[in-house]
DNA sequence: GAGTGGTCTAGACCACCGG
DNA sequence: CGGTGGTCTAGACCACTCA
């Protein structure tokens, strides 16, 4: 046990409350300036103590409302997006890559429009096998955009950087979003990563943009007995 | 376009530096203090800019070694854990949910580990099918410690209220962890939630606890077609 | 030891928005 | 209108850690 100081302890007081319940789910809790007098401490302090919780969503806050327990306590919980080699050298294990396919071509319609992009347009279609100690790991499935990278072409077959790494170090993105889900194998992903047709993966769809301009959208299927995990 | 003002502008001009490689990945930018005085603003607010920028991980903070661009930007994905409930509500379909099972047992070994409980403890078992639109969505096996229950124990079958939802707002928990992954629906499984067996399923697991109280173990494994997304 | 980020203070002005 | 949170300032002290 070690008590926390300063604003971590304001936020830790509040917080105990709320469990308390001396301030309910809905109910308006002091002004800042109100919690400041009483902890004696600056109202700046207490500022930051309550945007915490706001952005955890314990509490909400809006001008001239005051802050809120919040009813329904959505829990928000932070995930690392890995990248694949430092996840796999992280439990120790031996990481490689092969690259399967990398042609220039007019992408499926459902492709384009989750891009943005016009009928007919051409991308890179990449898609590669990732390997932990040997065995199958993750089968990526990637379509690129030429315009905003650096040469209009991702690195040759034999370039010793997967394609991710190379794109996080050259290709700044704004955002993009992401997905999780769970997906039956298909014949090719199955014969890729050495399992049955059918078996269930862990499949991870992400796209990202740099501004108005889309770069990838990518597919990850992880082999069967990939977890996410975090704390909440 | 609107030109952000304040620590947000400060953030932008950051970014974009690191963005055309002015602040290559790996390199340490300039302390706080240059930065206040370039951008003629005052420390604080180029601290503010400069913690948001660590916390999404484009950068990497240490006292004394100062501030350096993340080599591997690790993206962080901020999930919603949402209240089934509202999940299915706010799609604009109709929630329903049935209590399969509620008894007083001794868990498995497995079970009993997960929670920190000394083997031959006993729990709550509760098993929940949840609806949208009058078809099976998600089937919730829970594992609920009696001890921090407010009259120890759960609410009764007839309940209108899910189990969850009645936790949320009597239990409040400290800490907690949570993991997704895919699995193969099994017989019991798939008859509830009316599928073939073997089908892929979306599966979260989360734990929590009260201090050093452990609350509940969860498994909750969805229907296929279950997806979760967020933006980067 | 010295430079960096982490935090706090006391005060101020502003944007928002409910009554 | 007036109260609330959002932000900024100028200054200060502290904690950490590298050289």
């Amino acid at each position: 046990m070690s008590a926390p100081k300063g604003w971590e302890a304001i936020r830790a007081e509040v917080l105990a409350r709320i469990d308390r319940r001396d301030w309910a789910p809905g109910a308006v809790i002091p002004s800042e300036a109100d919690l400041a007098e009483e902890f004696g401490v600056a109202r700046a302090t207490v500022n930051r103590a309550l945007r915490e919780l706001a952005r955890q969503g314990v509490v909400e806050r809006r001008r001239r409302a005051g802050t809120r327990v919040a009813t329904h306590p959505v829990r928000k919980a932070t995930l690392d997006i890995p990248v694949t080699r430092l996840e796999v050298e992280g439990r120790g294990q031996r990481y490689e890559f092969r690259l399967l396919e990398r042609v220039f071509a007019a992408p499926p319609p459902v492709v384009a429009g989750r891009l943005g992009l016009a009928p007919g347009a051409r991308l890179w279609h990449l898609r590669t096998l990732h390997f932990a100690d040997g065995r199958p790991y993750l089968y990526e499935d990637r379509w690129l955009n030429p315009a905003p990278l650096p040469g209009r072409a991702p690195p040759a077959e034999a370039a010793q950087i997967s394609i991710n790494e190379w794109l996080v170090r050259n290709v700044a993105y704004t955002f993009g979003d992401i997905s999780f889900s769970a997906e039956a194998a298909g014949e090719a992903e199955a014969a890729h990563l050495g399992i049955a047709p059918g078996a269930a993966l862990f499949v991870i769809e992400r796209t990202t943009w740099a501004g108005e301009v889309p770069i990838t959208l990518v597919r990850l299927a992880y082999a069967p007995g990939y977890r996410l995990h975090t704390l909440l």
